[in-house]
DNA sequence: TGATTTATGTATCGATCAATATATAAATCA
DNA sequence: TGATTTATATATTGATCGATACATAAATCA
């Protein structure tokens, strides 16, 4: 039943390396502002093999979403959660927050779900739910993190994880804001400590 | 010189009624999502009409930004200004912004700039500028309540205004990011006593 | 090697894009 | 009322859109 062998030419390009440039097109054209064409070019393949290999525009720009989210959208969190100490772990988080914001290796700028994903909200199908998903991740991740430094002693019983997780992450949406919109990585920083500071802050 | 006379038939449309007809468009389908027909079917005039009163799309375009600038982006903060104790304006000022962000009158959701507009920075001419302006306006003049309220005695003399309006505007970003993704006011109104303590809490 | 299967490039499909040329309708002025 | 000016609706422009039909090239199997 199960037919396993492979047969035929094989693709002559790597997918995720493609899956990569379409996302960085996306990223700085938008959805409904790229066309096949931008796409193939970047791709550095013809129009029928990006069919064959991933459906259509729409299903293509679903999977940029979907490694955007294990990827990029990851690793400020992994930082976040590998750093022993909770007052340079934030800083590490922010720090790698603005560098996404301002400068990605693509030339792109921003979040790509917030800057780029969100127009497409109730436009394109599918979409809504992965961005709701990418948020209660990292949302959770983040609280998690908290929580185990209350369970350490570094934090008060009382401390309120969640609310500081969605803070973290909405200070976040606030960076990839301005950096999209121009702001550099120096300019986002003056803030940095502060932020650090009340975020860490006991409550009452 | 200056010749004043009105002669010709006046357009029979309100050119400010088209206009925010316009933008509804735009912050739901996004620049390129949204085609001339979407646009004069909202506005209720045709293609030439359009063109002769805007200029043509992009011109459309970057006044319905400088209109959300003036209107859409300016409510909260006016509220903000106006209510004489901080903390309630605090208060009203993120009340507003979670219902813009989840049930604006037009069917949109979120922020015009930070979820649509954004989309286009460095693609169409013009835009980034106009988000930087917003963005600029805002943090000031947030600041500025801030500052009133330490000239009154109110808050501490070296309460961090700028940094406390900067803060103030990323979580705006937050919420409307949220609530483009289909949060409700509900649920984003849960941190909202926490997010105001701490946006006022001293310094050290 | 010959048969089979798949990926690729070219060429092209109908549909739609933003923008405009043209002619008509409606207003103001004399 | 007649002349002038402007807004409108209709129709259409060349260009580009997303998607595919077709033939060819390249790989694996027997």
């Amino acid at each position: 039943m199960i037919d396993t062998k492979k047969l035929g030419r094989p693709r002559n390009f790597d997918y995720d390396t493609a899956l990569l440039a379409a996302m960085n097109v996306f990223w700085i054209k938008g959805y409904d502002g790229t066309s096949l064409k931008d796409l193939t070019n970047a791709m550095g393949i013809s129009g029928p093999s990006m069919y064959a290999a991933f459906g259509d525009k729409r299903e293509l720009f679903l999977k940029t979403i979907e490694r955007y989210s294990d990827v990029d959208g990851c690793e400020p969190i992994v930082v976040f959660e590998a750093e022993p100490d909770i007052q340079i772990a934030l800083r590490k988080f922010l720090e790698i927050i603005i560098k996404y914001a301002t400068a990605h290796e693509s030339g792109a700028k921003g979040c790509y779900l917030a800057s780029t994903v969100t127009t497409n909200i109730g436009e394109v199908e599918g979409v809504d739910g992965m961005v709701r998903e990418a948020i209660n991740d990292s949302d959770e991740r983040l609280a998690r993190r908290f929580d185990q430094e209350i369970e350490k002693g570094n934090l008060p019983a009382n401390f309120p994880s969640k609310e500081r997780a969605s803070l973290l992450y909405d200070i976040r949406q606030g960076y990839m804001f301005r950096g999209r919109s121009g702001w550099t990585a120096e300019q986002l920083s003056t803030d940095l400590d502060y932020r650090v500071k009340m975020l860490l802050v006991p409550p009452n």
